[in-house]
DNA sequence: AACAAATACGTGTATATACATGTATTCAAA
DNA sequence: TTTGAATACATGTATATACACGTATTTGTT
């Protein structure tokens, strides 16, 4: 769907502020897609996201914080994720022998089989809905680091 | 910054893969910067959104819902964002004479003089931020809406 | 060694997101 | 005309976002 119809607006100011408002709805849209598959499996898109960053690791222990800076929205309240992620039982918290002051988090075996039940069907669905190519994919990327060249 | 540092990771399953959580990270750091502005006048993201909509129409009433279909994030409250808008007696709330179930909101002085102050501030950081020309504005406009076009 | 600063995490508050439900009003079919 | 469905909005709940602050632990400086 065009823009001018999915927020029913034609007064962008030029392109620039329009291609703002694109992927502000664009990411909206992808959250929304994603979030409906994964409530069959009972998990929100940061719960998903922080599961993901313990596989990636894994059996290796992971502390809250290199959770927190590895999460695609930065300001994730990530000891709050875990709460609810450790009250399914997808996740155990433990207290780091190195350093008493962090947590460290492993996922459960029934965390590992969630994960990755949802991660095929997460994967299927990205395939599905987005019908772009290869190539089409990495101009995005280059365009997208484009814009946030100048860091904030 | 690229995505990799950003998120601290190198494994993608493809570049389509890679632009999904593009999309998604440049969103929040859009976002953020978005709101860090709006903060000094007091607005939240969400907030600005429903007094531009507001505007867009102005003097012309406009009701809740077809303040909901122009949002961006079109899950958003929109009641309980104008009631945070009442409270700081940016917008005002009426029944509509044609048709009782509706509520038509209009913007007050004060509403007006907060969204134009804020939409230049705004309008200023795109610019500043945004380091991109309108032919690569266009790019990403084009590709983002291919992303899109499977709809759901 | 003692103490100040930094770090890591948990918790609290306001707002937003996502969704379900309740209530009043309008519309449409019998 | 009456009644059931649809519509518009408000409200309630769980979770997330954004941010501030408190507590425990570690580190660095004197």
């Amino acid at each position: 769907m065009k823009l001018e119809q999915a927020i029913q607006s034609t007064r962008f100011k030029n392109e620039v502020h329009k291609a703002g408002l694109n992927i502000l709805y664009t990411a909206w849209w992808l959250k929304t897609v994603m979030s409906r598959e994964l409530k069959e499996f009972g998990l929100t898109h940061e719960q998903y996201n922080v599961l993901r960053i313990l596989k990636g690791k894994h059996p290796e222990l992971i502390c809250v914080k290199d959770i927190a800076c590895r999460m695609i929205e930065k300001n994730s309240n990530v000891p709050r994720i875990i709460d609810r992620l450790e009250i399914k039982k997808l996740v155990k918290r433990a207290t780091s022998e190195a350093d008493k002051r962090e947590t460290v988090i492993s996922l459960t075996q029934s965390g590992i089989a969630v994960l990755e039940a949802s991660t095929q069907r997460i994967n299927a669905i990205f395939d599905e809905v987005m019908v772009i190519n290869e190539e089409e994919a990495s101009s995005i990327n280059q365009l997208l680091e484009k814009v946030r060249e100048k860091e904030s």
